[in-house]
DNA sequence: CATATTGATTGATAAATATCATAAACTTAA
DNA sequence: TTAAGTTTATGATATTTATCAATCAATATG
């Protein structure tokens, strides 16, 4: 089994993550207990985390990296239905729905997980109400996400919808130390993918932006420079 | 107050509602104490139950009729995000996203509903673990759900949406005695709505589907003649 | 380093769907 | 019951966006 880069040689219990994560309820004897019942997981950059129709075994806590969870069609077209980062999980859901994952997780980054076992996550979600109680809040923030973007996805145009997608993945990966710059590499593809256009219209949108001085962008690097006219052009709701 | 069409002079703990509700859970105390903490709602058909931008104060149980719920944009466009039947539960994930209601539900049909309190409902969500286990599952079905639902509006064709929206819109409401003609009168705005199309859209494809003798409509009556065909123009995942 | 592969870009065109207009059928309310 | 307002329906047209094709730029690989 890996080792954990956290590990300090006492387990889970002494472990320097931030308390920030879902876990951050857990009791000393949880803690310790989690430690057999995790496997640490560090993966390359374009490597699956999980895959679509497999069967669910563990719940992903990420310590390090950024991620994208995608559906993937028939038709090879891709839909990202949710991006994370340092200290978010990922594949819950599916672990809550009995049945295969319906989405595939893929590392934006380099990336180390913990990969915690099904049965821990639920017996500690049993015994420990503040679990449910943040695991409950989670999903309900997942699932107001998720019928908003169903909105964008059915009536907003393209160009609001890619003026959203930048703001919105910016929003869920962060900042680099200019606090403009998205704190990842995103291709044209990853961003039409989250707008939900083909590449050669997201390329178009984006350098429309571009030219109007809305936005840098070197590389797989965008620089917001205009985050209020982005945010008028996407047509968001405040809250 | 209104008085419990259920209630039969014992209150709550005597109700005969079926068991199949997200509360099926509550101890005879608890359903004792949540007498006094709803309130018994009778909605007429077209009737809103709780309006996008309110501020949320109850859960709502379903006893009886049909629900849509659904956002409403600037431009006036209404995409619906839910649709709920006797036995739902409709109004939690605005309650547990602290903030305003983020959609509008509308009665369909007349309905009766409990209305529960928010502070009952967070109680009980702290001393019962199975009304949060429960909650967690809903919350998870939905989510994949919603997330379902943004490939398809990002991805598939009118028909190919249309042909879901029928299909998914009869699987929420239920058939009628003949297990074919959908439970609920559907005006064709309601299934652009669902689709995410234009009015004029979703008349021509349902009356393709007409012609090709998939379904049989009557005003806002749908009967589903040929669900498999109907299920093979989605392109629906199975599992 | 040279070359192969992948990703980004742009233009031309096609396809899908919305919009606009009009009329018929149905519902509702006076 | 009639008139007014909705809802459904259909056609013509406009608009949006995808698709296809061709280069160019960047990145990876031997």
């Amino acid at each position: 089994m890996l080792k954990c880069s956290f590990d300090d040689g006492t387990g889970c219990e002494n472990c320097k993550f931030p308390v920030s994560t879902i876990f951050h309820s857990l009791s000393k004897n949880s803690l310790k207990e989690l430690r057999v019942n995790k496997v640490d997981l560090f993966v390359k950059r374009k490597q699956n985390i999980f895959v679509q129709g497999n069967v669910p075994q563990y719940v992903y806590i990420i310590r390090k990296g950024k991620v994208k969870v995608y559906i993937l069609g028939e038709n090879g077209k891709e839909q990202i239905v949710r991006v994370a980062k340092e200290g978010d999980t990922i594949g819950y859901r599916s672990l809550l729905n009995k049945g295969k994952y319906f989405a595939t997780a893929i590392a934006m980054t380099d990336c180390e997980l913990c990969a915690v076992t099904k049965s821990f996550f639920f017996e500690e979600l049993e015994r420990n109400p503040v679990l449910a109680k943040d695991s409950l809040t989670l999903l309900a923030k997942q699932l107001r996400n998720s019928e908003n973007r169903m909105f964008s996805l059915a009536y907003k145009s393209v160009k609001e919808r890619i003026a959203e997608g930048i703001l919105m993945l910016a929003e869920a990966y962060g900042y680099e130390e200019d606090q403009q710059t998205i704190a990842v590499q995103l291709y044209r593809k990853d961003i039409a993918d989250f707008a939900g256009v083909t590449v050669e219209t997201a390329i178009r949108n984006l350098n429309d932006f571009r030219r109007d001085n809305l936005v840098e962008i070197d590389h797989k690097r965008i620089k917001i420079l205009e985050p209020e006219k982005l945010f008028e052009i996407s047509k968001m709701r405040k809250p």
